[in-house]
DNA sequence: GTCTATAGGGCGATAGAC
DNA sequence: GTCTATCGCCCTATAGAC
């Protein structure tokens, strides 16, 4: 055994998210989440550029799910398809690798705290950017390179919320067409 | 005279804009800007919960002509109709009350700033839930509701964002229209 | 790892308007 | 007298600098 316990990572964001349960973002420093997880405030900002950013370490993950699936999508599929798949393609590594338990605790936090939710919208925010991006290298012009990857991410963000609010077990990728599906029945 | 010079609010959003324009968001201190202004740093805080608010005092403004077309417009129009409406009553409020040199001025020190960008995502997104709010009041169910009110946003931010950087001169409802558009033809 | 500046909240004092 | 805007001083946590 090294000298320090390992997982350090592991062990700051599992006292965050404890502690921000147990007693709310605001009300918990980043000293205690230090505490809790056996280091330093030092070493806590040394891991994360701020105290949010504790709640966002699986974003780069999540975002490549979103970005990659764009941008290895079969030439021939439609942007709203390569849209979809991506949303799909996130929801489904979401559910299996943390779980809809993990997702409802951490939700719970963000959406009572509107810093947190700001910082989760912009994280969002710069993945469609990424998915625009990504269509408008396979020839996709603007505005509908914005358009659709806006799309795409509204239908993630209303299935998402569904996936956890539902008492009705759906899966993230059936609530995603549900939505896209309410976009054509709105337009007529 | 008064003991004060009048118009605290609007000295305090002018010096800001000049010295965030001159030295970047974070460089200036509200300490300056309350100098600037001939106040000191407590008041500011009295007028705005935190430094960035002094650049979105004409945000509830915004949100009552986006929230307010959707609440009172005709019955007959579909929910699409209805945000369409609202985008361009927020954007011809915008082009008229502000004015395009305005706006420019403002969007640069917003996207140069994570931060800034951060708090104009979260409140163009609690407009977006007022319309949805809005349309469910009309009869619109969910998840119709929140995707028409997302579509109408992300058609207004994209048209927005042509209109600053565009180098003709057209129109912010002719911009909202292409992007609506836009949506048809990804949805093919 | 220590040191420090800034954000931002709490509370009370003051000086006017009414 | 009340109400409201401003100021002053003290405080803590965040977050960056050294």
């Amino acid at each position: 055994m090294g000298r320090w316990e390992p997982n350090a990572q592991g062990r700051l964001e599992k006292a965050a998210l404890e502690l921000f349960s147990e007693h709310g973002y605001e009300q918990t420093t980043v000293a205690e989440i230090a505490e809790r997880a056996g280091l330093t405030e030092r070493t806590f900002f040394r891991h994360y550029a701020d105290k949010r950013e504790v709640l966002f370490a699986g974003t780069p993950h999540f975002r490549e799910n979103f970005v990659g699936t764009v941008v290895s999508a079969p030439e021939l599929l439609t942007p709203l398809q390569v849209v979809r798949a991506a949303a799909e393609a996130a929801g489904a590594a979401l559910e299996e690798f943390r779980g809809r338990d993990f997702a409802r605790a951490r939700q719970r936090i963000i959406v009572a705290n509107p810093e947190l939710r700001e910082r989760e919208l912009i994280k969002l925010a710069d993945i469609a950017m990424g998915m625009a991006d990504a269509l408008r290298a396979r020839g996709v012009d603007d505005p509908d390179a914005t358009m659709a990857a806006e799309l795409g991410m509204a239908a993630f963000r209303v299935a998402f919320e569904r996936w956890l609010t539902d008492a009705a077990e759906r899966t993230l990728s059936e609530l995603i067409e549900e939505a896209l599906a309410s976009v054509s029945a709105v337009l007529g």
